[in-house]
DNA sequence: AACAGGAATGGGAATCAATCTCATCCTATG
DNA sequence: CATAGGATGAGATTGATTCCCATTCCTGTT
């Protein structure tokens, strides 16, 4: 069992002490995501999950990314295409922005420390707190460009 | 005449070399855009012009907007609300990013070399051709933080 | 200046993601 | 094992955006 395992273990561990019940729903979303490391959006979340034959209520799926978002188990990815995508959070994962290629569409994670230092700089520059920040290229992956 | 008018004559003669015909909608919207550097929300734009009397399809609106995004006169700015914002864009300047005020909701607009060169050196770095970016942060303003 | 062909417009229907409602089900606990 | 309250789900609803299409408006050409 490789990570996925232990990301699902510790979303357990994070509900359960925050005093949260079990459901099938949130299982289900969860096992989901822990198979698939890349972003998905909620309606893909549905479809796969009746697919296997795990019929899942809309209402529940959104309930669900929307509780693991605020505990910080899940991050909500925008591309600016109308629909937030999901993808689970590592506790020990550095965070990560994406690239987005415009030709085949894969969406490319990566982290950089230029790039969070330049922000951290220019916060300060601003005399602004900045709380947090989303950044998204744009453009042609490796095997595109 | 301040630049609002600049940009007018500009976006008129963009268009005008793309070959398209004028009409009341457009001239409308730009017109408001030019008024108004911040960014406003499509719905944002149909109320206002309704409430200066020159009543616009939402339609036309949606499409001028589009129109005006292709032509690189209008940028879209996305905030994760669910609904897009469009400026306009000044043919000499810089383009920029925007900080969102999580306390009052404004929208800063700034700009900084040093983001952008971390940025530049990130694409070389990934291999990939950036594009474009988008960076958004949020945190508290000066007036706020 | 009338014409034609193509753009532009706008009202309303249609989409589509996301949210809300609320009755019912299930979990963890005493 | 009874129970209080969290969790679930089907369907209705919202809200932005897009689509459809008949009508109106521009503009280069007679």
């Amino acid at each position: 069992m490789p990570e996925a395992n232990s990301w699902s273990d510790h979303v357990q561990n994070v509900l359960a002490r925050a005093g949260l019940k079990r459901g099938g729903a949130r299982e289900r979303v969860v096992a989901l995501l822990a198979g698939k490391p890349c972003a998905l959006t909620a309606v893909e979340i549905e479809q796969e999950l009746r697919r296997q034959g795990r019929l899942t209520g809309r209402a529940s799926i959104y309930r669900v990314l929307e509780l693991l978002v605020e505990h910080g188990l899940v991050e909500r990815v925008e591309l600016g295409d109308g629909q937030a995508r999901f993808e689970r959070v590592h506790p020990d994962g550095a965070h990560h922005h994406h690239l987005v290629c415009e030709r085949c569409g894969r969406l490319i994670a990566f982290d950089d420390p230029g790039l969070e230092r330049a922000i951290d700089r220019l916060g300060e520059r601003l005399g602004v707190r900045v709380e947090s920040h989303d950044v998204l290229l744009r453009g042609a992956c490796k095997k595109c460009g």
